[in-house]
DNA sequence: CTTGACCCTGGAGTAAGGTCTAGAGTGCAA
DNA sequence: TTGCACTCTAGACCTTACTCCAGGGTCAAG
């Protein structure tokens, strides 16, 4: 039987100790054997656990997403859940996406106005961020 | 001389008046006079501040950036530094929106893999999320 | 003179996702 | 048997950018 310590388990996940004992507590992980001196005995599926948990946050998804995503898992959920996450996921990232490039665009904008020589009065960058329209989509 | 309370010069920027002296403790205001029963008083210039930092926060600059966008306007910085500021920032969002486009794109195959019917076993999005590779650019 | 809207300070609480510490027990090799 | 790495728990602390609270003072209107 492969039984292996939290510490083991964290370096095959790539997960710090204490990050791996904060998503226990956190309701991600399902409870792991022990052992006689109260040790945590994790198994392949829990590392593969582990590793899902890590990818998915690699995708963006917040804690909360990923604990509904293992419930899914753990109960028998439809793949039309998953595939529902997944697209409030996708839209969420388009807006992101959308609302940074227009902070760059502006902001580009400005940094071309400016030859970068002189003191800071009159420095169009500064008085362009003065004038800058905060648009809906540019507030967070 | 245009001298308001706290209140009026919050509405006036568009800002709470708690985060009007959160900004205060943190540096980012000049120290504004005080009424005789210890009242800040702000002028029209104390109120051009707080914009500018409204509108460089929707630019996405951090309070501590703007603390030293301020810094430059107040101690005569050079155009070239407020400059370097802009192309720093500018890189950032570049940085970002390339990581959540990347993302965006790999969460997207896995969601067009799935029909969306039937059980969650071999769900290609789960499964897909266990095969994610983890590039550098992809962790936070 | 009272009422209500404002203002003051210091300090605590919030969200998210960890990270660290103290104090104590365990496991294994030399 | 000593020593060191590892593990346990409960709970405090970190970052960012606020937000709220208690307990008290101030100001203008009626």
């Amino acid at each position: 039987m492969y039984r292996i310590n939290i510490g083991a388990a964290a370096k095959a996940a790539g997960i710090a100790v204490d990050t791996v004992r904060y998503y226990e507590r956190e309701g991600l992980l399902l409870q792991p054997q022990r052992s006689a001196a109260g040790y945590r005995q994790f198994d392949r599926r829990d590392v593969e656990r582990l590793q899902f948990i890590r990818r998915a946050k690699a995708l963006g998804f917040t804690l909360s997403d990923i604990a509904e995503l293992l419930r899914l898992q753990d109960g028998g959920g439809s793949r039309s859940q998953v595939r529902a996450k997944a697209r409030e996921r996708i839209a969420n990232l388009d807006h992101k996406i959308r609302e940074l490039t227009a902070i760059r665009e502006a902001l580009s904008a400005l940094e071309e106005k400016c030859h970068g020589r002189g003191s800071i009065a009159g420095c169009p960058i500064i008085e362009g961020v003065q004038a800058v329209s905060i648009a809906p989509t540019l507030e967070s």
